[in-house]
DNA sequence: GTGCACAATAGTGTATACAATTTAAGCAGA
DNA sequence: TCTGCTTAAATTGTATACACTATTGTGCAC
């Protein structure tokens, strides 16, 4: 096993969450999780911190960090966020991309299926909000994957909040259909597939409800 | 004066960064600025680590942290992201703001011109890029406004390392004409406006020669 | 002088210690 | 049984200590 860096931590604590396995608002208690991760606290805190800062978890002080719980603006807003950088990305990945990168597009695709078939509802998630990234990354615009990664597992914090019906497998063939729009270079209806399929996201959850919080001081707040 | 958090110390780090008082290349040693700000090295730490996941300064293993010097590569793709943002931004401007907005909107462009006028060049170069993020907050998306003022503060630093010829009064007239197509509604002149401005920033670098490195001495003093 | 081994120094990476604050527990009294 | 107060436990916030790595400086062979 590789090094428990801060890095480290970060990305198992992103991938607790993005898969459900932390629900939102519960309370990570630093002593806890340098004993998970068997490393002291300064390394916790430092991942915690970096985490704050893409929103995925809050730090209220001298209380703690707890996994974020977004309100229905701010959820609608990185929606809005989203949906800004991902129509324009989409154009140009009509315009610029080559055969390989459809290939490796397809190929991630196929990955979400298997994920999807096998049940793995953690893999699911992940490749799902993957498929986009992987977008910028074949686009070769590293700072916009970056930025997107960020927002989509926001993204995906906030679909788990809200959301009423499970819409995995449609998401899929929504991927299957915006990489054939774009393979056979019609942008309009591509953006146009991206725009919908955003929308049906966004639309599959019920922003008036949240989820109920385990935690009573903020089930009250 | 407030107690000094990490959070102030990231504040004054960025700021010191985008008004140009610590150069690209710089080395950040971590007790010198703990000295410098009256703690421990502890919460430096923790502000250097906030600050290298938004690029504005870089790690390198057991050697420390620098300010950053983004290629030219990684300083095209920034002002790629930054285009899809704000572009989409103006749009949702032109059709949302009211007369209040407009006035702080105009009451921003304002101040601009007092910094330059006071040859300001620190405080210039901060309102000019708060103008956009202004924008953003204005249009009451809090996440596009923190997404949008990492990136701006990183073009800030591309613009310090790369630039031959000072544009900055000429952004402040560019962003008065913005303004003024923004109010008379007319949403495709504005957005052609913006995306003039963005690309005359953006041209007015120069990506093949980038600015030597040079050393920390009293930039913080 | 030039290049190289090697000690001395400076600086980072992580853990621990301790103060300050919050949360929980216990208990007296109505 | 409930309320409010007091105290103890748990947890966070910050500083310090120490091991490890990189950098610099010095002497020596050539």
């Amino acid at each position: 096993m590789e090094p428990t860096t801060t890095h480290h931590i970060v990305q198992a604590l992103t991938k607790a969450i993005v898969e459900q396995r932390l629900q939102p608002g519960a309370k990570l208690v630093e002593q806890k999780l340098a004993d998970h991760f068997g490393v002291s606290r300064t390394l916790v805190r430092q991942a915690l911190y970096q985490m704050a800062q893409n929103q995925l978890i809050t730090m209220e002080p001298a209380r703690g960090a707890f996994v974020a719980r977004p309100s229905a603006e701010e959820a609608q807003q990185t929606f809005a966020v989203r949906r800004m950088l991902e129509l324009e990305m989409t154009r140009e990945f009509v315009r610029k991309a080559t055969p390989t990168h459809f290939k490796a597009l397809r190929a991630h695709v196929e990955r979400e299926r298997k994920a999807l078939l096998r049940n793995d509802s953690g893999d699911s998630v992940y490749e799902l909000g993957d498929f986009h990234v992987e977008i910028a990354r074949l686009l070769g615009n590293g700072i916009l994957a970056q930025v997107l990664e960020n927002i989509i597992s926001r993204c995906a914090l906030i679909t788990l909040l809200f959301q009423s019906a499970i819409a995995a497998e449609h998401s899929n063939e929504e991927h299957l259909a915006l990489v054939n729009a774009m393979e056979s270079g019609d942008e309009a209806r591509a953006v146009q597939l991206m725009q919908d399929h955003l929308q049906n996201v966004e639309d599959s959850l019920d922003l008036r409800r949240q989820r109920p919080s385990h935690d009573l001081s903020e089930a009250l707040a």
